[in-house]
DNA sequence: CTTGACACCCAAAACGTTTTGGAGAATTCT
DNA sequence: AGAATTCTCCAAAACGTTTTGGGTGTCAAG
């Protein structure tokens, strides 16, 4: 409601003694201090944000791009690290902006608006690609930032990712030892880390095994785009016995494909991202999931660390990776 | 990159000029005007955001407040509303904030926060009560803002809601023309004005119908909610044979109340929100949902018009339900 | 030649804070 | 008593814009 040179004359002392005393610097007498600070609380001040963002040459703000075109936004509980993420910037002093790249703009534009405009202290940035040019951008800059997901980048970067090479691996070696030798995977776009990653994890184990690595396909991360990689290796002379799939939502694609050629329930399958839909489909999708609790809050502890200077390689965290089991796992490995 | 300074002085020209030029100000000639955008272009200029802000007295943010605690964050699809939202506040030149409230601190704190500090432009509230304390500070201190769902206030302010009455009173009815005539509620916390607009539907055409409404049960909006709800009217010696859930959540937890009790499949049931997972449960679950396309243009086109000073009365969209029909209100009348 | 009108430009104020670099008074030390 | 130190306080600068209120020429009209 009042600003500083209000409350100051009205108590008949000068701008800098009130600013100070209400910043607890020692020195203002504890008397002076108690009575600014009755007095500000009496008349509700708070100071001014835009003024105090352009004196302390901080804009007291984080931007998340959020993809808005194709593979859309992400699992449901992002919000929920989003919502954990900016709770913990807040106590901080940062607020978190949602920042979703309009139609005609590149995530690129964004960066630039945000950074060139000094409107944001970091970034946050999801769906990483393998070479991202996002990532060139704030480095050159100099801007602190934090990826979910990794990159390819050779200079190193803070990130939060999951461990899905090893997660897929471990998820392949697992059906081989269940007896599987037909192991197809359903890959995602393989520009973006995590999908090429996944991918990597299926090609790693299945040579292992000394099998082929010739069910391989590759669609969008939405339903449609599982269920068409599904039906192109369905049509494969040897079919597949189970189905490694980027995602849940593909691998719910992929179940209303195996529904549709073979009345499903022949075919194993695993997904990945847990989502609460999974527990619900039949059969009830096995899935993967990344290791961690509170994400959000892992983020605004990065993004504060960066801000604050740390080197890049010191921030780093890669989580492993844990299966939950439901039942869609489970068919014979040897398919009528 | 640089400043307005910098760009003035390597141009040769007065401050005053090169801000004006880059305005688009006619008292600039057009010669000069080219020529600062040229400059401005190579240099990548941006004028300082917080600079800008402190001097037009504007803080060119809207938060939007993230309820943390019981009912949590609301449907998956939220985070689409307010990408939207923020995309269409963005072309005006806003960013959206979102602010969770934490732990200990109530919204009305996080409100007076954001407004006192002058750090927002305007406010989006979710989750509205019917007597809503963050809607009475904010009409006290006149800043704009939209609600996701009405209140009670008695001076009318700018909102988005479902008609939440006449949706549950028309799934009541349509229950009844099926034959139903023991039709339960499970409602949602009362407080909360879109919980108690679906149970008052409900009640209303309970009563047109000439029925009891003894059948109500009132529970968290949350699955377990629903589940504990439900096994509470199943406890009733006469029995429902339909259900009228508050939210899709608590109508998934009376599903599972279901199929404990009586094995599923006798009792009907439809919930509201059009959750994802509703297409998976067994039996897939009917529901409902507010019509209207592209409601985070349509909160931004509100707040942008209450942020311009239109009155709060022309602010209002009160959005149909649609019933979304797959298979869960189709058991028959008479349970066994 | 004077008077306006017009086109183009600029100095300075203002936005509300934080911070720098003291100033004056009181206290302690020598 | 004088010097040094400590305790309180403050004036003024700075952050980078936008906007106000002219100022200086040029040109046409009177």
């Amino acid at each position: 409601m009042a600003n500083l040179k209000q409350l100051a004359q009205s108590l008949g002392l000068s701008i800098t003694t009130v600013s100070r005393a209400l910043d607890g610097y020692a020195d203002v007498s504890a008397s002076t201090r108690e009575r600014v600070r009755e007095a500000a609380d009496k008349v509700g001040y708070r100071p001014n944000a835009s003024a105090r963002r352009l004196r302390r040459q901080r804009a007291e703000l984080v931007a998340v791009t959020l993809p808005s075109d194709p593979g859309h936004i992400g699992p449901p509980h992002f919000l929920d690290i989003l919502s954990g993420c900016a709770e913990h910037l807040a106590a901080a002093g940062l607020n978190l902006v949602i920042a979703p790249v309009p139609r005609g703009e590149s995530e690129l534009d964004i960066c630039r608006r945000f950074v060139d405009g000094r409107r944001v202290d970091a970034m946050l940035l999801v769906r990483t690609k393998r070479k991202d040019e996002r990532v060139e951008f704030l480095q050159a800059r100099g801007i602190p930032f934090v990826t979910n997901g990794r990159t390819e980048s050779l200079a190193p970067h803070p990130y939060i990712d999951g461990d899905g090479f090893a997660g897929f691996r471990a998820a392949t070696l697992r059906f081989h030892a269940a007896g599987h030798r037909r192991i197809g995977h359903i890959a995602g776009p393989q520009e973006y880390y995590f999908a090429h990653d996944r991918c990597r994890g299926w090609r790693a184990a299945m040579e292992e095994c000394g099998l082929a690595t010739d069910l391989c396909a590759e669609g969008a991360p939405l339903e449609q785009g599982g269920y068409l990689a599904a039906l192109e290796l369905l049509r494969q002379p040897s079919r597949p016995t189970a189905l490694v799939c980027t995602t849940d939502e593909m691998a719910i694609g992929a179940l209303r494909a195996l529904r549709e050629v073979d009345g499903g329930n022949q075919i194993s399958i695993v997904g990945h991202d847990d989502l609460p839909m999974g527990a619900f489909t039949s059969p009830p999708l096995s899935t993967m999931r990344m290791t961690g609790e509170n994400l959000g809050a892992s983020f605004a502890s990065l993004l504060l660390r960066a801000i604050a200077g740390e080197p890049a390689a010191e921030l780093q965290e890669l989580h492993a990776i844990e299966f939950v089991d439901r039942d869609s796992h489970r068919r014979p490995a040897k398919a009528a």
